[in-house]
DNA sequence: TATAAACCTTCCAGCAATAGGAGGGTCAAA
DNA sequence: TTTGACCCTCCTATTGCTGGAAGGTTTATA
């Protein structure tokens, strides 16, 4: 199957999938005309990450993630430990937007918004 | 005032003070001995960006709160409209942090994290 | 005074994860 | 046979820095 089609397939764009071909993330054989040539196993790793990556999970846990999807040896407290990593990860980013988001609405809201120059904003970030 | 100092008192790395005269932000004369020379006006500048930074607002968004924090006739309006922008991002961000963190959290919950190969999360990524 | 340490300068490369485009090769149908 | 849709590689840009190399300047110390 060439690029496009496999693209197309696992939801991805053909760049992207290029992308993964050249980092060895999923690097599937080449036909004689230098096409790459991706069949079933190499759709579902594309597919496999389409998802991970929606998750939020960055390249190098996706190639951790595709090792353990592939090694039927695998403990799930491997896999579950990535997660929790991630979980935790999203947990501290969520909390500092929601400060910033809290902060920054609080001065907002103080700010007359009209065609005035004093602005508690600007204040704000003049002096703390 | 030399970077280094500037950057100190401006609570900012000198590799950061530097980039931001490179694109044009904080640009300092020059001393004849080709060193920046900071002033208390490029202090405050520079200080006023490390808070507004602090709130996440991009680059770009600093240059404009700039022209703003230094156009007397300004109308908080204009500020106001900056800050409710950013505020209405990050509120986007956290949507979908949050729904990422929750569908995540849901599937590993599912996890055993034994030695066991059997794994929901791996599952879930290998078919939705 | 000599020298060493601590600055300063520019330029180049790299991070994450792509996206866009140039320039050129390949292939199937009309 | 020519057109158009693919495919290839390579280069550039994005955001906001950070690190390092190579070299000039200043300051502190012996």
């Amino acid at each position: 199957m060439k690029i496009g089609d496999a693209a197309t397939r696992a939801g991805l764009p053909v760049k992207t999938v290029r992308y993964y071909a050249d980092i060895g993330l999923v690097a599937p054989p080449r036909r004689p005309n230098g096409y790459r040539d991706y069949g079933e196993a190499e759709l579902r790793r594309l597919s496999f990450i389409g998802r991970a990556r929606a998750f939020g999970f960055s390249i190098e846990d996706c190639r951790r993630l595709l090792n353990l999807y592939e090694d039927e040896g695998r403990a799930s407290a491997d896999v579950k430990a990535l997660a929790e990593a991630h979980i935790a990860a999203l947990d501290a980013k969520l909390a500092e937007l929601r400060t910033l988001r809290e902060e920054l609405a609080a001065i907002a809201s103080a700010c007359a918004g009209d065609d005035g120059a004093r602005c508690p904003i600007i204040e704000h970030l003049a002096a703390p």
